[in-house]
DNA sequence: TAGGCAATCATACTAAAGTACCATTTTTCA
DNA sequence: TGAAAAATGGTACTTTAGTATGATTGCCTA
């Protein structure tokens, strides 16, 4: 009877420690659903402004700049950034500029806002 | 005989929808907490963003040059809209560098974005 | 009413941005 | 594999942005 009464109390405590774990894990595959749901809009936000990107033409590295000039860098920044010279930076610019139909990087920024580039 | 297994079975049945009830809601929890552990960081951010933009105390005129600043417009094209020489332009246009703590316009206009400014 | 502040404008300057043109190397792809 | 596109970089130049400084006017308020 006494065994009989430890073996049950001992099943509840293993049943306890398994239930708890269980939840734990379903708690845990919430936290990790709700991640990857939310990298998942971001993922598809990040191929829909490439495609877009593709759409107006631009090449990677033009759009590596845009997304440089939108932060705030300056060309000699930018360029550092990428490791290319501050001519080349200028180059990609100017084919920004053509591109988005812009006469400053100002407005470059402004138009690509608009039109879901960044 | 019959009816004690039907019972069993209910009792079963039961269970498991009970069971698969509360690993719902424990999945359910863990993407509420992954949810509101996300967005506390992004709740501080800003309210620490409206405190700095009080902090600011930028004045009617120089909010309005950011503006058009962020529409990607010149210091010209802001005096000839704000009808201003484009010197007054630039005197507000270098406060706002002081007050936003940055080096170029488009510093600015990032910073004032994430300032929520505009 | 004197002092502070916002707004205005000017001049003179330096720094950065932007244009035009050309050239070379890499990558891509039909 | 050969042509096209992309990426890189240079020089020389013009334009715009940004800094420093000083000055005037009007408005609010302690």
């Amino acid at each position: 009877m006494q065994l009989s009464k430890y073996s049950l109390f001992a099943r509840d405590l293993t049943n306890e420690i398994f239930s708890v774990f269980i939840a734990c894990l379903l708690i845990g595959f919430g936290v990790l659903v709700g991640h990857i749901l939310r990298n998942k809009q971001k993922t598809e936000a990040i191929l829909l402004n490439q495609e877009k990107a593709h759409q107006l033409d631009l090449s990677k590295r033009e759009y590596e700049v845009l997304i440089e000039m939108v932060d705030g860098k300056s060309n000699k920044e930018i360029a550092e950034t990428l490791f290319i010279s501050e001519s080349t930076v200028k180059t990609h610019v100017s084919n920004l500029f053509i591109k988005l139909d812009a006469k400053r990087r100002t407005e470059a920024i402004h138009k690509a806002r608009n039109l879901d580039l960044i």
